[in-house]
DNA sequence: GCCGTTTTCGGCCCGACTGTTTTCAGTCG
């Protein structure tokens, strides 16, 4: 039997998306159909499995939103490498029409009127058409359109993405300050992040803010006079759009207070969990905005928070980082919705650096700082010899520092402070310290830092042998994806998840914005596969102990309860896992 | 094209803003 390429989750998703662009430049379709496939991309996209391999087995259909034509489509790309409707579609329309499409302030009626009008196809005659004055000739095509154009093609030719995705960890901060501008205003009774950034997406595409207000023009001056904003994009009476001097754009939008539950769950999301949302309201009669909840006989009642909006629905609340449309309203349905962990669960960090490696701050002021948060325990965690240029510590400093511990701890600091570290799993999976030395820790990270171009099967090796390692309790960052930087090397998760869950390891979700790694996907497979996880900050400096929300988000999506997460777990507890590893030398 | 507490046909989520218009279609979220 030969081995075939299947095509991967976005690539069918992008041959769905791309017939869904062109049947609605085409025109006279039912939007529906068109939905439809976009849905059907939206799904596939978004699914952890490969749904080729699904289609193949005639199993597609499990999937919500794909039925028996988009499966039949997907085992025709894997069969043939093509779907015979796409290519009779762009023997039709041209396929570099979608392009224009997806242009900001074009969309698939004017790039029809570009096509029609000058018979331009893609965007290399688009570029032509506006030089020579010819693109402005065009119905509907008018001055501003004109320059939104310029600025996309003068963007696209310089190679950037248009839909660059922002990480969450530059995306956050900005929105704390851009709410804290609106909060101050008078009038404002609430104001709070909503989109992707409040489910705890990794990225985001822009910042949205829920504003409530009785001051509708009061909020958009401070808006417009914020030093953080740039540019005021547009500005109504239910919102302000403006670029911020950060390069990435924020929307407000603006409610009286009596309606603030409805803007809030309106303006979080995601717009798939509204669309179910919303048909669950049609089903019973009612009609969901973000205004209020109106009835049959066009009466509204208004909710001042979420838990109202969902309790007329039928449903309790449902945490925003489960607001995906991945089955989340069935769960509350039946009462299923997990207890999720939240930063005050979190009871330690097991996972920061001092100045006895490459941190930025002394081992007595990161004790200080993750006292003043309210932890119980910190776990000291320096790096090993091996990560020489991170000043990693030998046999040697490490009983040294053991020393400092013991006196930190002996003049009772109100945290206790563990022996900790984080120590590189070598090239060959041997670990960078002996077993005697490990052994007297209280907790034991492993980390990959080198070697990442070693092939799939030889890193999972080389994490599996230092799970084997009894003194080993946890595996840090355990794919080594950087965001903007690197792809996670390659692992086989699911013999690491098994192998970890048979030796009580915890896998890692690191909480370093740049980092989030276990992902919440992986970190839900790691959860189902019986595994415990651990949320270390890596922090650097005493500022960076506050990562650890990035690291609770993706727990959070996940679906963690505080129970699966280690440095929930009370101190004690913490140490039996340790012993019950150890005892088994 | 998908789907079903209205179940194999006939529906399918809601609203705001903008630009290009002469009252609204297109686009976006």
């Amino acid at each position: 039997m030969t081995e075939r390429e299947l095509p991967s989750n976005a690539q069918i998703a992008d041959a769905f998306d791309l017939i869904a662009d062109l049947l609605d430049i085409e025109g006279g379709q039912s939007r529906h159909r068109i939905l439809a496939y976009r849905r059907g991309a939206t799904r596939i996209r978004g699914e952890r499995q490969s749904v080729a391999t699904l289609a193949l087995a005639q199993r597609a259909t499990e999937l919500p939103d794909i039925g028996s034509t988009l499966q039949d489509k997907i085992v025709e790309l894997c069969d043939t490498g093509q779907m015979a409707a796409l290519v009779r579609l762009c023997e039709r329309i041209p396929a570099g029409l979608a392009s224009i499409a997806r242009l900001q302030e074009i969309g698939p009626k004017r790039a029809r009127a570009v096509w029609s009008t000058l018979g331009v196809v893609d965007l290399e005659g688009l570029g032509g058409a506006l030089a020579d004055g010819r693109l402005a000739t065009v119905d509907g095509i008018g001055p501003k359109t004109i320059t939104a154009v310029t600025e996309q093609l003068a963007a696209l030719a310089r190679g950037a993405d248009l839909n660059e995705r922002i990480p969450a960890g530059r995306a956050y901060p900005l929105a704390a300050e851009l709410v804290e501008v609106v909060r101050q205003v008078a009038g404002v009774t609430r104001a709070e992040i909503a989109g992707g950034l409040r489910r705890g997406s990794e990225t985001v595409h822009d910042i949205d803010i829920a504003v409530a207000t009785t001051d509708v023009a009061a909020v958009q001056r401070a808006i417009a006079t914020s030093r953080l904003v740039a540019e005021v994009l547009s500005s109504g009476e239910r919102g302000s759009a403006v670029a911020t001097h950060a390069g990435i754009r924020a929307e407000f939008r603006f409610t009286p207070p009596e309606s603030f539950g409805n803007l809030l769950q309106h303006l979080t999301g995601s717009k798939a969990h509204n669309v179910r949302l919303r048909e669950r309201a049609v089903r019973a009669g009612r009609s969901l905005s973000e205004h209020g909840v109106s009835d049959s006989d066009g009466q509204v009642t208004r909710c001042a928070d979420e838990r109202a909006v969902y309790a007329l629905l039928g449903l309790p609340e449902i945490d925003p980082e489960l607001r995906e449309d991945t089955g989340e309203i069935a769960a509350a349905e039946a009462g299923l919705l997990p207890t999720l962990v939240t930063v005050e669960d979190l009871r330690g960090d097991l996972h920061v650096h001092t100045t006895w490696s490459d941190g930025h701050d002394s081992l007595v002021d990161m004790v200080g700082a993750a006292r003043d948060l309210g932890l119980e325990y910190i776990g000291i965690s320096d790096h090993s010899k091996a990560l020489a240029m991170a000043r990693g510590l030998d046999a040697d400093r490490v009983r040294r520092q053991w020393d400092e511990i013991d006196a930190i701890n002996a003049a009772n600091p109100g945290i206790t402070v563990l022996k900790a570290c984080e120590v590189d799993v070598l090239a060959d999976g041997a670990l960078d310290h002996d077993d005697d030395l490990l052994a007297g820790f209280d907790w034991v990270t492993a980390s990959l830092h080198s070697g990442f171009r070693q092939a799939q099967r030889q890193l999972t090796d080389r994490i599996l042998a230092a799970i084997d390692n009894p003194f080993v309790n946890a595996i840090g960052h355990p794919t080594g994806r950087m965001f903007g930087k690197r792809e996670g090397y390659p692992i086989d998760l699911e013999a690491i998840v098994e192998r970890a869950a048979a030796t009580g390891t915890a896998l890692e979700i690191n909480a370093q914005p740049k980092r989030m790694d276990l992902n919440a996907d992986m970190a839900r497979r790691a959860l189902a596969g019986g595994v415990r996880l651990i949320i270390g900050t890596d922090a650097h400096s005493t500022t960076e102990l506050a990562v650890r929300r990035y690291g609770i988000a993706m727990a959070r999506r996940a679906g963690a309860a505080p129970e699966r997460i280690v440095n929930c777990l009370p101190l004690a507890q913490v140490q039996a896992i340790r012993q019950e590893s150890t005892a088994r030398r």
